[in-house]
DNA sequence: GTTTAAACCAATGGTTTCAA
DNA sequence: ATTTAACCCAATGGTTATAA
């Protein structure tokens, strides 16, 4: 179904003199980190060492295969079978020679990518305006929470139900991170609505 | 919505002239353990220090309820929430005074419980003919896990879903003795239908 | 012997620390 | 600023060994 790259290194071909991100364990044998990640918008390639957000997400979509591979291999053998990216799937993802996969990379951005998921239209524009501000992978990161609170609004700011409503990002376990922000987020709305209530009409009455 | 007994015992009154299994703290505050469990039909009352099999089943209704309560507290909160009869909600039933509720006892006779849900009638019969003669209730435990692989059967032997199928039951963990009997039982399958498939027709044919 | 339930265990989700 | 192995931690699902 989904085309793989044949092996450890998925890097684009860069341009830069010196050796690239890829090349595996060809003549140094000597990476031994990932490139820095970039904002870059789709479509874009990083330069220099360097790692654009597509790259980014594609690494969710990786996990999300070896998931469904180890989920296979439990229904095979009759055992228990794993819904989420558990250690499990982490550590099937490292042996199959996926080195560049690891947990708290993909815990930490996990709220990006469900952006990305939930509104592509917002998070193109959110990359693109950041990689104009010349800002930071970690500032970009940050961003990325609120546009999900607005999400998760239209669900009651019940971001479990958010996540699971979404194939893909289901799989995901909801950072602890955005579920309390939802939940800040939701009292706030629920003591606005109980003032205004005071104030003004009920909720059964305009208030303007 | 349901009906709750109101306190820690829950037992019916009995005959005996010792104490009974209620009373809580009253007189001699001496109870230590659950009486056992005998094998009974449907409304049928356990005489003597014994339980019989509705209390058994009633006790899985408990923990249903139990759980709906953590769900609805940690909803609130904005917690993750859980779907299943957890080591929490085992807790939230013993800080409740459930002191008769415990893990490893409701893990024993999870699949006992899955038969009554699934196939009542099929379940009435067991304990029936249990009753008659006169077995033990570690015998009619056993002997609960054969119809249960039968259902699933049904299921292509996927005895997750099976569980899921079924709201009351989808609360509960699979347990593993019965995942492995179902996967056993599949194999066999498989493995007639390959020989079946020798010896005489494929799968398209009748092989009779 | 049967049955109950406390106690235990490896592995988990989640996070922090720290080296590169 | 960013990555990630290593580590820690409380709490988990699951089981065993014990007690009654």
């Amino acid at each position: 179904n989904m085309v793989w790259m044949d092996d450890v290194d998925d890097d684009d071909e860069g341009e830069e003199d010196d050796d690239q991100n890829g090349g595996g364990g060809g003549g140094g044998n000597e990476r031994q980190r990932e490139h820095p990640f970039i904002v870059t918008e789709p479509g874009e390639v990083a330069r220099g060492k360097k790692n654009g957000l597509d790259y980014l997400f594609y690494l969710y979509e990786q996990c999300r295969e070896f998931l469904i591979q180890v989920q296979k291999i439990a229904k095979e053998r009759g055992e228990k079978c794993p819904t989420k990216v558990t250690n499990q799937v982490f550590r099937y993802a490292k042996a199959a020679g996926a080195n560049y996969i690891n947990k708290p990379k993909m815990r930490h951005y996990v709220h990006c990518y469900a952006l990305h998921c939930l509104d592509e239209a917002a998070s193109i524009a959110l990359r693109r305006s950041f990689k104009e501000r010349r800002e930071n992978v970690g500032a970009w990161r940050q961003a990325c929470y609120n546009p999900v609170v607005v999400v998760a609004a239209a669900y009651g700011w019940d971001i479990d139900a958010v996540f699971n409503s979404h194939p893909r990002l289901s799989i995901w376990y909801v950072p602890t991170k955005l579920r309390q922000l939802c939940h800040v987020e939701r009292s706030n709305a629920a003591a606005a609505a109980a003032s205004s209530s005071v104030t003004g009409g009920g909720p059964d009455h305009l208030s303007f």
